[in-house]
DNA sequence: TTGTATGCGTTATCAG
DNA sequence: CTGATAACGCATACAA
């Protein structure tokens, strides 16, 4: 099962100890011409390749990373993982990936096992505020690196976006363009990632006349549905929803087919995170989008480098996002031509 | 770095030596009560898990597993990633993912990675004919099975759908529509994929009326848009496209909107390969669909299964394929009615 | 029922 | 420049 060549065989075959093999390997002493050239022979003759279990057992790195996300279904992460694979293979790392959907105890039960193949850190995009995931990590002293979902008081290192900023820029792109009721289709409460957007989104309120109602409890593109309905129904009738992630949105956008209003004639719709446009019939939905491949490539260099040098102070990179304008976001229907 | 709690640790801390710890674990011997009992409080309070990679070093197995794709941002990929991981995670199992881009290249270096990894068995979906990864595997003796794509004499087990069969039902929908002049979008020749949906199209055509053009040196959404305008160019023209995979068929549905050709009014169009509906404004495209979650399940049990009694015949699981009809194909525009 | 010796494939350390 | 020895964490074979 599984046979490879051990390091043994090509001494063997070279007329060396298996130290010397490692020499010429590991570049790690001096060895002579000739004996150099035998072993490469040896080395190439039997297609040997280092065992790295063996070599982890020894040196405590196994080069291997892990990437803990909810859903690797969900584009976001898709995106994300993509990043993290890219950069892991330029710096020669192998990445495990790991489906938690939303579920702390499968964060812990990953975790633990993660920690026992010995990998040598792990980009986690926590379930809730992944108390325990962080602990355990801790006390094992495994090299954690949050993405996405900003945790207060975090021990490890993260990137993320600046979320608050992102739901802003959208609100007032709405209101630049004369909105004034808008409503926001939110996740429960308690779910960190929602709670920024839906905060920043307020936030651009300030000031202005215009009005807010924030739906929350909407898992899901089907519960989306629920949320337009009492959104259409309401007096005065918002002419903009925002969304507050991709599921939201598309889950909208459907139920306002459904209902027969025109977007953005009727009414606009923005969302959070993007969908990949090589898949859509039509990239349509305007939205604030957060650079996923490259929050994945930029959480791969900040583990690696805390690997190779475990540093106290956590580090936090901020990512910038964009707002990116299409057609589902028009101004409000009886507005008055701006001249 | 990353440290843990050894065997020897809870030895040391239970009053026993590290092989009764190991018994404990492993339930591999006999231990009496009290003795088992002050073990698992130690193993408890120092939160100690055994150390897959030395358990690996001896017993040969590391309970790691690899998918190679050619992209995990591809929809069906992504979806077969999450059956993969979802039922090796059932077995206690964990993956690495790797991206070839479709280079042999790459699918070379990854599974020499691997093997030095020690992973107890690869699923790949191989970039081309994959005989450097097949030799490779099998002087290896890494056990290995393919996904998706036949190999012709293939020494390995392999998870597939009958791609022949599903081009012929969707040809045969499309005759049965009344369609008599058909445009097939497809890859370069050489590509094994391409090839059997090519051919199980054209079978569909033997003792019919209708005639079929196939497009080739399509590879993408952009070179889709090319096989259109020449389509539409065509004397006769093809009053439907048949796109053998999911990117040419959004290219072609872009293409066929930039001409003003309403589908399926003016022209009607399928496509190979499902694209997630949960991401879609609109489900809308008609398409033959493999069953991409339940063929990752599939290998990982088949390659599990070949890993615990490596057996010398390789198998082969064939799964069902499927006709999803929604809206992108109607019957030909002057078709006089059935009645 | 429990313990001892040994080896899995490598590499660090020290000798030669 | 090269080799012998030990150790990484665990489990198999055997002994007590």
């Amino acid at each position: 099962m599984h046979v490879r060549p051990t390091i043994r065989d090509v001494a063997a075959k070279a007329g060396v100890t298996d130290m010397t093999v490692s020499r010429v390997v590991n570049r790690s002493g001096p060895v002579s011409d000739a004996v150099r050239a035998r072993v490469e022979r040896a080395i190439e003759e039997l297609g040997y390749v280092p065992s790295r279990i063996a070599r982890g057992l020894r040196s405590r790195r196994t080069h291997t990373l892990a990437l803990i996300v909810s859903d690797i279904t969900n584009p976001f992460f898709t995106t994300l993982a993509r990043g993290v694979e890219d950069a892991a293979s330029d710096r020669e790392h192998l990445v495990m990936v790991c489906n938690t959907d939303e579920s702390e105890e499968e964060e812990i039960r990953y975790l633990e096992m993660l920690s026992g193949q010995n990998v040598d850190g792990v980009l986690l995009v926590p379930a809730k505020g992944a108390e325990q995931a962080r602990a355990l990590a801790k006390r094992r002293q495994l090299p954690l690196v949050i993405l996405e979902r900003r945790i207060p008081e975090s021990e490890h290192s993260i990137v993320h976006c600046d979320t608050r900023a992102g739901a802003r820029s959208m609100m007032q792109y709405l209101l630049g363009l004369g909105h004034r009721e808008i409503a926001i289709l939110a996740s429960p409460i308690g779910i960190a990632t929602s709670d920024d957007r839906v905060q920043g989104a307020l936030e651009a309120l300030e000031g202005s006349d215009a009005n807010a109602t924030v739906f929350h409890e909407l898992l899901s593109r089907d519960t989306a549905a629920k949320g337009v309905e009492r959104c259409l129904g309401m007096v005065p009738r918002p002419t903009a929803i925002f969304a507050l992630n991709n599921l939201l949105t598309i889950g909208a956008l459907r139920a306002l087919r459904m209902h027969g209003a025109r977007v953005p004639e009727d009414i606009s719709l923005g969302g959070f995170d993007d969908l990949p446009e090589p898949l859509l019939e039509r990239p349509f939905l305007t939205v604030v989008a957060q650079p996923a491949y490259e929050m994945g490539r930029a959480g791969v260099e900040l583990l690696i480098a805390e690997i190779s040098k475990p540093t106290s102070a956590p580090t936090e990179i901020v990512l910038p996002l964009e707002l990116v304008i299409r057609g589902s976001i028009g101004p409000p229907p009886n507005s008055a031509p701006e001249g």
